[in-house]
RNA sequence: GGACAGGUGGCUGAGUGGUUGAAAGCACCGGUCUCGAAAACCGGCGUACCCGCAAGGGUACCGUGAGUUCGAAUCUCACCCUGUCCGCCA
């Protein structure tokens, strides 16, 4: 969500930010419209506070006069007209107030100044890691698992449909042990609190983050109770503070969690089909930073690197991403993706993507810190990435590690959880 | 799911429909005192929005949303949440 004074006093920087992100085109009956919206609102809430002001006294010279036993009926009556105005312009102020929070909700987030302007082919590598093994005679995820029988997703998708697999045997032990690799590293050696979140959030935290109003399609939403399946950790780790001040001491504070994501997939259909690169529910442990405005750009670097490390440890070939403002999310002010190399699909993977938001969830959620105890509050900083997206992650695994006799060897910081140096 | 109780400022906790943004205490901030600290005393101490260069002024907010009224923290209705007991259950 945007500041209304940026739609009022800066207007233009908006029209910049959104031009960037190359959705001026789409968006610029929008934001005129917010800039009259706005002017009304203003010119209606002088009129209602006037008139309330006004009516506040009236009744005060009421209560007055009944005490001093004085006849009011005539200024109960201005009253009573003076009430009708007010309900009258109260609904109008309603009306606009929230014509434009609809629409502002659905605005993206300025990026900054150092992403790079344009679509996706504005992506910038920022550096890589890792020498990518050739593809040459190296099968794909899905065969390796068929082989050893690591996952099963006719059956995933017998029980729940397609979209849904089943990890078995030494492919749910993996699981279980890329979960706890990341997550003790995260908690034990980063420094994050660890969460173990509700898998399942309310609109107003969905709203919160930035998944909605624009992308309810994407979720998987139970209408009976209005609850959503969250699509990331984010959500309700992020939310954890929605409504609260901070204390400034705490910041920044950092806080790591595992959980199953859900994801419709809206408008991916044909996307990704084979194998388990994009699945209707997924893990992840995801990184959730909350921090102070002067400090969020080095924290995104912070974040960046404790999602690396987990790549690193696992020696995955790597590279950083850094996205062009077209292909940066709704909520993000700048995003960096890391893509692991999967030599049998051929392809680089998003196995994390890792962002700052600046203020724009904050204001939604209403998060804010006192910078000193006299000073006014302000909105802290939030910041995510995944530190890392499982399936992405094992599928690279299994390619980049295979062996010529199918087997797959397992890198030192996974086996003693893994309980094995060999898969197969 | 049922019954009952309750949701008021950072916390505790008052509040007869009419100077209640809201008593009091705690906490916090500034000051006096002190070599310093504690105690004591004095003063300050919510958020958002609007007008204003500012000083300052106005409006709203007592779980949420509607309603009654000239006027609602206070009355009515619905919903949400918390606690306790009962039922059910991993």
């Amino acid at each position: 969500m945007h500041d209304l004074k940026l739609v009022r006093e800066r207007p233009e920087v908006l029209r910049e930010a959104m031009r960037r992100r190359g959705a001026l085109e789409a968006l610029a009956p929008q934001l005129d419209r917010c800039e009259t919206l706005e002017k009304d609102r203003r010119l209606l809430q002088q009129a209602v506070d006037e008139r309330k002001a006004a009516r506040n006294a009236s009744s005060q010279e009421v209560a007055r006069r009944k005490k001093a036993g004085e006849p009011a009926d005539d200024l109960i009556a201005q009253g009573r007209a003076l009430g009708e105005e007010i309900a009258r312009l109260d609904r109008e102020l309603a009306d606009a107030q929230h014509e434009l929070d609809d629409i502002l909700a659905r605005i993206p987030n300025v990026t900054l100044p150092d992403v790079p302007e344009g679509g996706e082919e504005c992506n910038v590598i920022v550096r890589s890691w890792g020498e990518p093994r050739p593809s040459d005679g190296v099968r794909p995820h899905w065969e390796i698992a068929a082989a050893q029988g690591l996952f099963d997703i006719e059956r995933g998708a017998k029980v729940s449909g397609s979209g849904f697999v089943v990890y078995r045997g030494r492919g749910a032990r993996l699981v279980r042990a890329l979960m706890n690799l990341f997550l003790d590293s995260h908690a034990g050696e980063h420094g994050y609190e660890e969460v173990w979140p509700p898998a399942v959030v309310n609109r107003a935290s969905m709203t919160g983050t930035g998944q909605l109003p624009k992308m309810e399609d994407d979720a998987y939403r139970i209408a009976e109770d209005d609850l959503f399946l969250i699509p990331t950790a984010e959500v309700p780790v992020t939310n954890l503070y929605r409504g609260e001040e901070i204390p400034a001491a705490m910041l920044p504070m950092g806080f790591c969690a595992y959980s199953p994501c859900f994801r419709r997939e809206a408008g991916a259909a044909g996307k990704d089909t084979r194998g388990i690169l994009r699945m209707h529910q997924f893990d992840k442990v995801e990184l959730v930073r909350y921090c102070t405005p002067e400090d969020s750009a080095a924290q995104l670097e912070l974040l960046l690197g404790h999602a690396e490390a987990m790549l690193r440890r696992l020696g995955l070939p790597y590279r950083v991403k850094l996205l062009a403002a077209g292909d940066t999310g709704f909520s993000s002010a700048k995003t960096y993706d890391l893509e692991a190399w999967a030599p049998g699909v051929g392809a680089w993977l998003e196995v994390s993507s890792c962002s700052t938001f600046t203020d724009f969830q904050a204001r939604r959620a209403n998060i804010k810190y006192r910078p000193a105890p006299r000073e006014g509050l302000r909105l802290v900083h939030t910041l995510n990435g995944s530190g890392l997206a499982f399936p992405r992650v094992m599928a690279t695994l299994l390619e980049h590690y295979q062996q010529a006799d199918g087997s797959v060897l397992v890198p030192d910081a996974l086996r003693p959880y893994l309980g094995t140096d060999r898969l197969g």
